[in-house]
RNA sequence: UGGGCUAUCGCCAAGCGGUAAGGCACAGGACUUUGACUCCUGCAUUCGCUGGUUCAAAUCCAGCUAGCCCAG
């Protein structure tokens, strides 16, 4: 029988690939990722509805160094930050993979909607409303081959729910978590400022470096944004540049934001097959977005360059790009700044 | 101090005697494992103030107040 070691959060997602697995024939393991924050007795509740034994690992360290400072320091440039993404391989990957040789198990799986097919990591079959790729697009080679994503082939959350609720699972109708995991009330300025103190205020400028008004301190932006700037131009105005140098940030009418071309550094290749420069493919610039048709102009390996027939909107510094072939991961990086 | 102009929601702005458009901003909601976008809903019983004319005024008249411009 295979071992498999499963990432149990409490919630409804990674209990019911729990009860796949196990219909499946897997002897399953659960994992807890302990960050201080309360849900360990619901996945605790879920461990014991499954029958499987619950392993709780503490990885407060691990997120403070790899991700909660990264996030900040992202944010003190001017950048908007994916922490999920950077947690996924280097924290919460890395801990139930170390947790698997531990444990003599032969793959991990977690409750992530995306699938895994031939080494390939996938999009999710279901709706193109829940499909949770985009978030594991830094994972490792090393750790897709051994990855199993039991909710991929399902319909979505509805069907997800449904199933659990049928199996008698407690955590059925308990809601979504959709905050960042070390900042459960949403509120980022306030994480940032507990870090570092208050950041200084600056300038709202336009293209021409006309002053417009005050902004708040530049972690409080992202590229794209509209809401919150507190600025009445008689037609909407978004962020279309964070100038940390200058303490500003640029407003823009709509149109300016949308972009033709982007670099992006830290490449992963996420493919066996590896990226094919001339290729267009369809890409995404930010999670709950839909794809775009963009041709990889240049790859060297840690850096690429993507050309879009059609201009994408916003594509912010800091998030990700990623490249899709159909449904496959491709090659995924940071978006730079233009 | 004379002459002229303007005063309508936080900003801009319709209205020109018949009982307050719209945009932006803002608030709430939907969506979303990144505070993006988008969408939905809400947002002046009141028109600088005080009187007057009228069945009826933000709209006409008078005075006052404030701001702007011209002349000095």
């Amino acid at each position: 029988m295979k071992k498999t070691v499963l990432g149990l959060s409490g919630g409804v997602d990674s209990a019911a690939a729990g009860l796949l697995l196990l219909e499946m024939g897997y002897d399953v393991r659960g994992v807890y990722l302990d960050i201080g924050l309360p849900g360990r007795q619901d996945a605790e509740k879920t461990a014991s509805q499954l029958e499987i034994e619950l392993k709780t690992i503490d990885i407060r360290d691990e997120l403070e160094e790899h991700v909660c400072r990264r996030f900040t320091e992202e944010y003190l440039r001017g950048r908007t930050p994916n922490p999920c993404i950077m947690c996924n391989p280097k924290v919460k990957f890395k801990a139930l993979f170390d947790a698997a040789d531990a444990l003599g198990c032969d793959c991990v799986a977690t409750g992530h909607y995306a699938r895994v097919k031939d080494n390939c990591l996938m999009k999710s079959s279901g709706d193109a409303g829940n499909d949770q790729s985009y978030m594991l697009c830094r994972l490792p080679r090393e750790y897709i081959s051994q990855l199993i994503l039991p909710l991929g082939e399902l319909s979505g959350k509805g069907e997800v729910r449904e199933y659990a609720a049928k199996h008698g699972l407690s955590c059925a109708s308990k809601p979504d978590s959709m905050e960042i995991c070390f900042i459960p009330d949403n509120d980022y300025p306030k994480y940032i400022e507990s870090q570092v103190g208050v950041l200084p205020e600056g300038d709202f400028i336009d293209e021409n470096g006309k002053i417009l008004g005050r902004h708040k301190g530049i972690h409080r932006y992202t590229v794209g944004m509209r809401r919150g700037l507190g600025i009445a131009m008689g037609e909407r105005m978004f962020v279309s540049k964070i100038d940390r140098e200058h303490n500003t940030v640029i407003l823009s009418k709509g149109e300016s934001v949308f972009k033709s071309s982007l670099s992006a550094a830290s490449a992963v290749v996420l493919s066996p097959n590896p990226p094919e420069i001339g290729k267009i493919y369809d890409i995404k610039v930010r999670h709950s977005v839909t794809f775009a048709k963009g041709l990889l102009r240049s790859f060297d390996g840690e850096k690429f360059w993507i050309d879009f027939p059609e201009p994408v909107r916003a594509p912010a510094p800091g998030q990700s790009a990623v490249l899709y072939d159909g449904d496959v991961l491709v090659l995924s990086g940071y978006i730079e700044d233009i």
